[in-house]
DNA sequence: TCGAAATTTTAAGGTAACTTTAAGACAAGA
DNA sequence: TCTTGTCTTAAAGTTACCTTAAAATTTCGA
């Protein structure tokens, strides 16, 4: 899978490229319209993720422009807080969804995976670890039968790790990967958000605890 | 990409071998689950279909007897409709997914992708002497069978001694390698360490010791 | 738009696990 | 046998994590 981000501040660029990159994705970076158009327009593109405010061409007038083309790669845009009025005219110009800045990594990779999927998929792909089971698409979270009800947060950081089945995540991963980039929290607010995933997920049942700490190092999910 | 289909209805198995095949996959078929499990023994694939209700061995039985190889090949299991309470069953078992029947063939092409699209390399890199293995993914270290608890620094070190297997490595190196830079200690830590990685890795063990004292210049491990 | 409820964040105290130190026993080599 | 390096043990010191609760913030319905 093939994508290309076309933004021109570079930390972001970078923090995107290297996410991507760590979930298998093949990552392109651009960093102006013009630069991103060209490229696009090149190569063929799973998703293309394009930041709106950009110097040479912005990101509307790249989407409208390869649109044109009679290019139909999924486009997602990024947008600042306040530019939500702005969306339609992105929507109009032929980009398939949008994002507000700032955005969590977890939130970008999930827009990114609904572009992939096809409109068919409707039931979506089931992550689970024993009998814990979680659907991305209905937002249901079950632990053998019964359904569990996670805040965001909580949703997000599960999410994750179940994405990452056995592996140990530190608390740095899940605070890049969950929070928004520039987010500064502490780490025991990690803990707080893992103790409040066991309460509901792990202590209410007999079986194994699904949660586990590796201490020095962080946390993994595991049957 | 590889796809192994395991299901006794010819008529269905060759549907879908014919339709993965039109999405350029590599397609094999198995019609029972003994054959099924000895072909996916012995090759590799990326992903595995498995049908439940199969002669000879069905498709739980397949599944649990794969992932007791250390096989962790993706799993999506076929269930009849009405088996649905059969599923968490099916995913104790340690399959990845599953798909009720009947289902229309995009659906299963997206579990696929979906299956496809999940980090493979999570049990990737092994380190290992002899029987004693390390997995710095999961940081999971066994002994054989048995799974071995350490602690951040144990494990540290045990991880530098894999690393250079064979090689004498001084308390000096061990040390500026495992602490930081900063940190003093005495050359007794390094013995009381090695002494609890022992009391861990090799006295509660039949086999050969592993971790070996190169009297005036440090240790070394090796088989 | 306001206020209540839910969620997220911060903070502090407790605890178990881990690390370090120290001192005496032991073993190998001269 | 003596010296020196290593091993063992236990106690003291430290740290990472967990828990709890209150403060801050966000969400959402009236």
């Amino acid at each position: 899978m093939k994508i290309l981000v076309v933004e021109d501040e570079h930390r972001i660029a970078q923090a995107i490229k290297q996410g991507l990159e760590q979930e298998s994705y093949a990552v392109d970076v651009c960093y102006d319209g013009e630069d991103g158009y060209n490229t696009a327009a090149n190569d063929e593109y799973d998703v293309i993720i394009l930041d709106v405010m950009m110097p040479v061409m912005n990101g509307f007038e790249v989407c409208k422009k390869l649109r044109a083309d009679g290019n139909h790669t999924p486009i997602l845009l990024l947008t600042a807080k306040d530019q939500n009025r702005d969306i339609v005219q992105g929507l109009d110009t032929g980009a398939d969804d949008y994002l507000a800045k700032p955005f969590s990594f977890e939130v970008l990779l999930a827009r990114i995976r609904a572009l992939l999927r096809r409109p068919q998929d409707v039931f979506g792909e089931l992550l689970q670890v024993g009998d814990l089971t979680m659907n991305p698409n209905s937002h249901e979270v079950r632990r053998g039968e019964k359904v569990v009800a996670l805040s965001t947060k909580e949703y997000a950081i599960l999410e994750y790790l179940l994405r990452n089945r056995g592996r140990v995540l530190s608390k740095n991963n899940i605070m890049t990967h969950v929070w928004d980039f520039d987010a500064e929290i502490l780490p025991n607010n990690i803990e707080v958000f893992i103790a409040y995933l066991r309460a509901k997920i792990d202590k209410p049942f007999k079986g194994a605890n699904l949660i586990q700490t590796v201490r020095g190092f962080g946390y993994k999910i595991d049957a």
